[in-house]
DNA sequence: TTTACGTTTAGACAGTTGTAAAACATTCAT
DNA sequence: ATGAATGTTTTACAACTGTCTAAACGTAAA
């Protein structure tokens, strides 16, 4: 991102973020990411074109800043790389509860964003980029061969991929569901325990 | 892709795409796919614009057919979807040939193409929806309650999580390590009983 | 050879992009 | 309040995009 949230926010930028990120999401439930032209969305949030490029890089940008917006309503930090750990299951609750709180948007948007265009793309990324910066955070010394910055790819891929499914490709599943397939597909030994 | 691989293709037209998506993969070996203009693609192909629309709709759908050049090369028909059935390796096998083939090549692209690039992205998500469709039009039925379509899709889209992690995280792997990771990831169980 | 057909090309078009320089407005310490 | 620093806006620019039209071309049947 050209705009770094550590910095210092005065009201006035705070604002113009905001009218941007807000204007972004809404053109997304009304027409795809690529007939969204950086002058119709200045249009739209009545700003200056010159003012968007100069808190942003490109279109890009300031969807990484709407995904980071998004993000940043839940606390996601009590997370451990281990499926079969008790606080693994408390992540993965916390993320299903970020999506399911941004039902309504996200349907508005795949009506106009089909799941393999970019927008959806990007938006998997990012996501899967922050959740393996958790996953790997605490990543615990494993048994296994694989090594541990994979092994946390392929958990944060897998549980988005489980979003992905759910709220995206529209098919309603309950958290309690949800936790099953993630179990399912994470922990296969797990499930023939029980 | 607006070009349809299944229509019979003319000695011309075969001429004009190898030419164009040959160009294409020889720029991405020169910098970053952003930078690469319609414009400088038909300069350097030596054909002018209008035969690059008549083809393609525009960057993109030129990169999804290089993909499916790349793709084309290589048999990969008998795909079971269960990781514990031998053709399952088989499959992971030719899957981990196709990209050692192409080694010089993908290293070359990386170098001026980060792996959260747009372009990497597109090649991942590409190969990932070639090797669904192989995983799921044989799956069998499971025991498990996940959906076999997300099985599939879980499937795939690790065994590319380890190949980009292999040819494109420049992380150097034997193929019999690499059946390995497959292995650990998806059926973590399967190596506690070894 | 001529005709007819589809494909390829040249050129032009309106709209978009990202950048730069200068004008303008705010904020805040002195 | 004054002035410096910072942030915002205006305007202009060169380059690129995707589309269109009409002319040029090649090929295969009459």
């Amino acid at each position: 991102m050209k705009y770094d949230p550590a910095q210092k926010t005065t009201r006035g930028a705070a604002r113009t973020l905001k009218a941007f990120s807000e204007t972004m999401l809404m053109m997304l439930g009304e027409k795809p990411f690529e007939k969204i032209s950086v002058n119709a969305l200045c249009e739209a949030a009545d700003y200056p074109r010159a003012t968007f490029y100069n808190y942003f890089d490109d279109k890009y940008d300031l969807l990484t800043y709407c995904w980071y917006r998004m993000r940043r309503e839940v606390h996601l930090d009590q997370i451990s790389g281990d499926p079969t750990d008790a606080t693994f299951m408390a992540a993965f609750d916390q993320i299903y509860h970020l999506f399911d709180s941004h039902h309504d948007l996200l349907i508005a948007v795949v009506s106009h964003n089909p799941l393999d265009s970019q927008l959806v793309n990007h938006f998997i990324q990012y996501f899967t980029s922050v959740f393996t910066e958790l996953f790997s955070a605490r990543a615990k010394p494993q048994a296994l061969k694989t090594p541990v910055e994979l092994v946390a790819k392929h958990y944060s891929s897998t549980v988005l991929l489980i979003m992905e499914w759910i709220f995206l490709g529209q098919h309603p599943t309950t958290r309690e569901e949800a936790e099953v397939y993630v179990r399912e597909l994470l922990e296969p030994s797990f499930t023939c325990v029980e």
